[in-house]
DNA sequence: CGAGAGTCCTGAAGGC
DNA sequence: TGCCTTCAGGACTCTC
């Protein structure tokens, strides 16, 4: 269930390996994800040097040029990992092994490594962008990174003005900020110590800028404990991330805070499930 | 425009 | 043991 810190993770663990590397085969077991991954995906993207991977919220957008000229063809993969997918590297051994049911993507280079998309609920995404700029539907209203510097209380506040939908749904609407999920939502509640059912418009400016740390400090945690497992990842299943972080609040219902010792509660928002701590949290 | 519900999908978990 | 139902999740898309 990739949020934003095991996107970030995944980045950094494919960057070294296919930075450079020229595509030589693409295989397409399934095209049917979030939307079906276009027919000429493997076209565009075989006989590309992949430049660069950079990160926008969850998605990743590959560069792929077919050479550093000015009108070379070029385009970007646009990748989603949704919330059961994948992408790892494996070698040139498991390469050969039978894919399993729900591997639906590989993409070969030349150097021997590949990366393979796994996604079992098929709530991903595969698209190309052609064109040397990343511009997409998708991209167009995504508010701001949260580990930017544009991001911040007064940024949240400003955005909150008149607002009326709880707290804990508007640092999920990725019109809002990219990248924070369910999880780290209620986590970063947690920290900052405010109710999730609290109305955004009503929330102060102070506790917006608890808020926005607590965002910033949370996602950087888990980013830091994906790191340090980084070498697990590129070898094997690509499982890491917050599994590993100690949740203050998530799935800890009627277990004691961590804080104050008080029983954590569970209710729904938006269909959600958010977890909080009635004491800590106001 | 905003708010809220519906939707996609599979596998795990729980009930009988 | 083996159905059946429910739930989980991201985030787009539809309805009011």
């Amino acid at each position: 269930m990739p949020e934003l810190p095991e996107v970030e993770t995944t980045r950094l663990g494919l960057l070294p390996k296919v930075q450079g590397g020229r595509i030589s085969t693409v295989t397409v077991r399934d095209r049917r994800l979030r939307w079906p991954i276009p027919k000429n995906l493997a076209t565009q993207l075989s006989g590309t040097t992949v430049f660069n991977i950079v990160r926008r919220g969850k998605y990743l957008l590959w560069d792929c040029r077919v050479a550093n000229l000015p009108n070379a063809r070029r385009g970007y993969l646009l990748s989603h990992m949704g919330m059961s997918g994948s992408l790892r590297l494996i070698n040139r051994a498991d390469a050969g092994q039978p894919p399993q049911k729900h591997d639906h993507l590989d993409i070969g280079f030349d150097n021997g490594v590949t990366v393979r998309y796994t996604d079992p609920r098929r709530f991903g995404a595969m698209l190309w962008i052609a064109g040397a700029e990343p511009a997409h539907p998708l991209l167009d209203r995504l508010g701001p990174e949260p580990l930017s510097d544009d991001f911040g209380g007064a940024y949240l506040h400003g955005a909150a003005n008149g607002r009326s939908l709880s707290i804990k749904e508007f640092i999920m609407t990725s019109q809002v900020v990219v990248g924070v999920g369910n999880i780290y939502a209620s986590e970063a509640l947690f920290h900052a110590c405010i109710h999730p059912k609290r109305l955004a418009g009503k929330v102060s400016r102070a506790r917006f800028d608890r808020l926005a740390v607590a965002i910033k400090t949370t996602l950087l945690k888990a980013i830091h404990a994906g790191g340090s497992s980084l070498r697990d990842y590129v070898a094997a299943n690509g499982e890491l991330g917050y599994f590993q972080v100690n949740a203050f609040v998530y799935d800890r219902e009627g277990l004691p805070c961590r804080a104050c010792n008080g029983l954590i509660r569970a209710i729904r928002q938006g269909q959600r499930s958010t977890y909080f701590c009635p004491q800590c949290q106001r």
